[in-house]
DNA sequence: AGATGCTTGTTACGTTTTTCACAAAAAAGA
DNA sequence: TCTTTTTTGTGAAAAACGTAACAAGCATCT
């Protein structure tokens, strides 16, 4: 096992690897191979082995991994056996849409709270949350034990909220405003951006001679 | 000037850079050099030159670059001086949402048509777009000129649904579902996957001696 | 128990990506 | 005109990442 420090793109896997390993896990098998995960979702078995390894020795040599231990093994690394509790601020057509999606109130994420500046919006309830004012956000967090806030209000007011969300000791952020974020190093932040995506997929039909890598 | 493959990394960085310069445009800067963009926007100077001269030689030395003039090129890369098209398959929230997303409706995308099989909503209107019938969709495609094509259906019909995209003739997929896709090479698939980027800060608060990095 | 087969964990290698560093080029000032 | 200043474009070094190869470990069979 190493103790190095673990980069993204391998957490990122992880995740993929702990989806993978729920789907074995409906069809009933109780152990598989690092090379039998790679073919069947078109992974590189040296890279599974290694990712998991720097977190443990979950295998068995000549066996293979476990699939029960190993899902329950990626899920405490993920930190998924613990609860999140979402809040998202933005309370417009995107943020009500993200606090119905799904992975949002999965088993351990649960959307908590909306947020919004729009009195009109604000006491009401969109699907089974209620929404509050944003000037309320650091004593709703702690009310609510809120530990994850999206961020899905317009560019112009992201930095803005952020430094409110930084302001209540929130240390883990998901911004969807396309634009750039200075933020605390102590303070995770994933931005998802819609736009660079659109933008990727206008290159390709501009410069239809590329070849495809994964995306 | 490289003749290089152009990486995606490169490519989305083009996309940050569109948004810098545009951003000095409305500041009214006339020129721009890589240390200053690098310094305000919290990028490398080297890599911003490099990226740029993979596309021909835009600066002029000892004076940067012409803001503007930066703006159109990199517009014409992205093949953002063209209008695309765009249709949504899944006219839940998700796909409601993106429908009314304020970057899908930015000057050179227009949303032209969602897709559902819910008898209810087909015939309706989302916002100004219309619902029609996923049955249909190739026909609608060849009528509404459209090139680029958002999957936001449940994970377990995607898969279908993109074989139909495929057979439409799309060349450019943006794919909301979380599960791995299969698709042809000359497709370019691009992946937003929200349980990933949910995951990873779960991953970071569980594991809080983690440095940050750009995310 | 010993030999055989399978699969992990890890090292070594190759590739990609980022950063550094500087010559070449343009502009400004003497 | 010549020197100084600025900043690009790029080659070379460094870092990060992915793949391949294999010794070490476990299980099974004889």
């Amino acid at each position: 096992m190493k103790v190095e420090k673990i980069s993204e793109l391998t957490t990122n896997r992880l995740s993929v690897y702990l989806r993978c390993v729920n789907e074995l896990l409906s069809d009933g098998s109780k152990t598989v191979s690092s090379e039998k995960l790679a073919k069947r979702f078109h992974l590189n078995s040296a890279q599974i082995r290694k990712d998991l390894a720097c977190f443990g020795e979950f295998g068995v040599r000549g066996v293979g991994y476990y699939v029960e231990e190993l899902r329950d093994h990626l899920q405490k690394i993920l930190g998924l056996d613990k609860e999140h509790r979402v809040a998202i601020i933005g309370a417009g057509r995107l943020g009500a849409a993200l606090a119905d999606y799904y992975g949002f109130n999965q088993t351990n994420f649960e959307v908590a709270a909306l947020f919004d500046t729009d009195k009109q919006k604000i006491g009401t309830l969109l699907g089974n949350v209620e929404v509050f004012a944003t000037s309320d956000f650091a004593k709703i967090v702690k009310r609510e034990n809120i530990d994850v806030v999206v961020i899905a209000v317009p560019a112009q007011f992201a930095q803005g909220v952020l430094e409110v969300v930084s302001k209540a000791g929130i240390k883990a952020v998901m911004n969807f405003a396309p634009t750039p974020l200075k933020v605390d190093d102590d303070i995770k932040l994933k931005n998802v951006d819609l736009m660079i995506s659109l933008e990727s997929l206008s290159y390709f039909l501009a410069t239809p001679d590329t070849i495809n890598d994964r995306s």
